[in-house]
RNA sequence: GGGCCGUUAGCUCAGCUGGUAGAGCAGGGGACUCUUAAUCCCAAGGUCAUAGGUUCGAUCCCUAUACGGCCCA
């Protein structure tokens, strides 16, 4: 054996290796592997749009140049047979000896799985059926120095799928179809939400009182005000705020947070829509509700029909409508409302397994009935309305009952997908419900709300009878994409750091 | 936080209640000018997640830990 490992070849064992080396080599020879910029006259889309209906065997005249990675090789000796795919689809690379000499003929055969790169040829559609680009001219513009995933069975390790989404896109195409669907329904709701005259806006997600919902918030701390900061849970009370000052429709697409477990339906981050409307109640959010997800679900999907995890599902209108307490009751077999005796609830609680804590009411006790009896049964939509005031410190109150609140969750699939109510504007009454927050956290309620002086005193300088409406997007766009879990529609999911 | 399951080559997976591991694809060498998961020949590739324990001997049995998945709180 020589002593100059050099003359040795690369190694065989280690991919990394194998391309470390090969870029070492192309290098030596002078070859650019990371180039600036390309020029490119023509798309795979393109290419077949122009020339879909060429017979097998047929060859243009058109020179195109095109561009994508590398996503398969079938050398066959004195031709190679190399598929690109770029944004708009696929092209094969119908490479010939002959046509591009031997050194660059022996430069093409010399790519990897996983290059960039670009060609220039003649359009033409091979005798066996495939629309190809001929090229007289290939060239690498990125190397590629860690081998693809597997070309048949692609990336399924669910875990790398989720940490390196990047080779989840590549070895998995189906997955961008995913995100493209997620994209389009975040732009679909944007139109609709504009041609009702919403008007789009932007509220801190720094926030000195974490508000607008019960969830435990993130703390940040700033650092030359020196004050802990929170990152929002919900935009709500900034976004009603903004009612008391005199705009009358407004909508925010936010990003969230909340310090809490994570399951294939909770992420610490989220997406939301939430959309007010002066001079709006319960049943103007409730049409919204309906026909803006309706919508989306024709305009991006096209239809009303799905089948989410292997049930069937309708979208079509009109929805069902039921109160909590009807849903509950017709579920237990007794008759339950807030107006039950607590000792009767509790009784109801403790025969289903539901540990009742101390200071519940009789409001809690049927949301959590509600919650464990009814709502996992609810699979085409269905608006559950008269949500008690215990549970619902935001929210305006019946005028035929005090104890119940004008607010609706709508479930679908047994989850929930929105969140609606005729807002509570009266000053005195919402500071009645914080102080009573404020009492379940000083009980050691950690999720409950804190009193916020502020949105109260913009409350006292009169805010306009309102409704309000929050919509989970990622769920909404796991049941549009029949995805099981919020991962599959995170682009880039929380995990915890790598082992 | 609790329960169950998983972690074997770059990827996808085998591996017999225990005797220190196999295949396909990818990668390397070779043949092939119409391939489509191309085909054929050759060679190579492993801290069996990690750390302990039991055993003459552990990928396999036990314990703990890490990461992931599902279910529950």
């Amino acid at each position: 054996m020589t002593e100059d490992a050099r003359t040795e070849g690369p190694p065989a064992d280690d991919p990394l290796v194998a391309r470390r080396a090969k870029l070492d080599v192309l290098r030596s020879q002078g070859v650019d592997a990371y180039r600036n910029g390309f020029e490119r006259t023509a798309t795979a889309a393109l290419v077949a749009d122009r020339h879909g209906g060429l017979e097998p065997g047929a060859e243009t005249d058109e020179v195109v140049t095109v561009a994508g990675r590398v996503v398969a090789k079938r050398d066959q000796g004195k031709a190679l047979f190399l598929v690109l795919r770029d944004g708009t689809g696929e092209i094969q690379l119908f490479c010939r000896q002959n046509v591009l000499g031997d050194e660059a003929f022996a430069f093409a055969a010399d790519l990897d799985l996983g290059d960039w790169a670009g060609a220039t040829g003649t359009v033409l559609r091979t005798r066996r059926g495939e629309l190809s680009v001929a090229p007289t001219a290939v060239e690498l513009l990125s190397k590629s120095l860690r081998p693809l995933p597997e070309k048949y069975h692609g990336l399924t390790d669910t875990e790398t799928r989720y940490r390196q989404r990047y080779v989840d896109l590549i070895a998995n195409p189906e997955v961008r179809g995913v995100f493209e669907t997620r994209f389009r329904v975040i732009s679909a709701i944007r139109r609709f939400m504009e041609g009702r005259g919403y008007l789009e806006v932007e509220t801190p997600m720094l926030q000195p009182i974490p508000g607008g919902a019960t969830a435990r918030p993130f703390v940040t701390h700033h650092n030359a005000l020196d004050m802990d900061l929170y990152l929002r849970i919900a935009p709500e009370l900034y976004l009603k705020r903004l009612l008391v000052g005199g705009f009358e429709r407004v909508y925010e697409i936010n990003r969230s947070f909340r310090n809490e477990g994570m399951s294939p339906r909770h992420n610490p981050e989220f997406t939301m829509l939430e959309a007010y409307q002066a001079y709006g109640d319960m049943e103007s959010m409730r049409e919204l509700t309906e026909s803006l997800i309706t919508g989306i679900a024709e305009e991006v999907i096209g239809t009303l029909d799905l089948t989410y995890q292997g049930v069937e599902v309708s979208l079509a209108s009109p929805w069902r409508q039921a109160t909590m307490a009807e849903l509950v009751t017709a579920a237990a077999g007794c008759d339950l409302s807030v107006h039950t005796p607590l000792a009767d609830l509790r009784a109801e609680c403790e025969k289903r397994e539901i540990p009742v804590e101390g200071g519940w009411g009789a409001g809690k006790m049927l949301t959590e009935l509600f919650e464990k009896l009814v709502e996992h049964t609810l699979i085409e939509p269905t608006f559950v309305t008269m949500y008690p005031a215990e549970t619902s410190p935001l929210a305006r109150r019946n005028d035929d009952d005090p104890a119940l609140t004008d607010r609706f969750e709508l479930i679908i699939t047994g989850r929930e997908f929105a969140n609606a109510f005729s807002e509570l504007v009266d000053p005195i009454d919402q500071r009645e419900r914080f102080e009573a927050q404020a009492a379940a956290k000083d009980a050691g309620d950690d999720e409950a709300m804190w009193v916020d002086a502020d949105y109260l005193r913009a409350q006292e300088y009169g805010m306009p009878p309102a409704g309000g409406l929050g919509i989970g997007i990622d769920r909404l766009v796991m049941l549009l994409t029949d995805s099981p879990s919020i991962r599959d529609v995170l682009l880039f999911p929380h995990m915890r750091p790598e082992a």
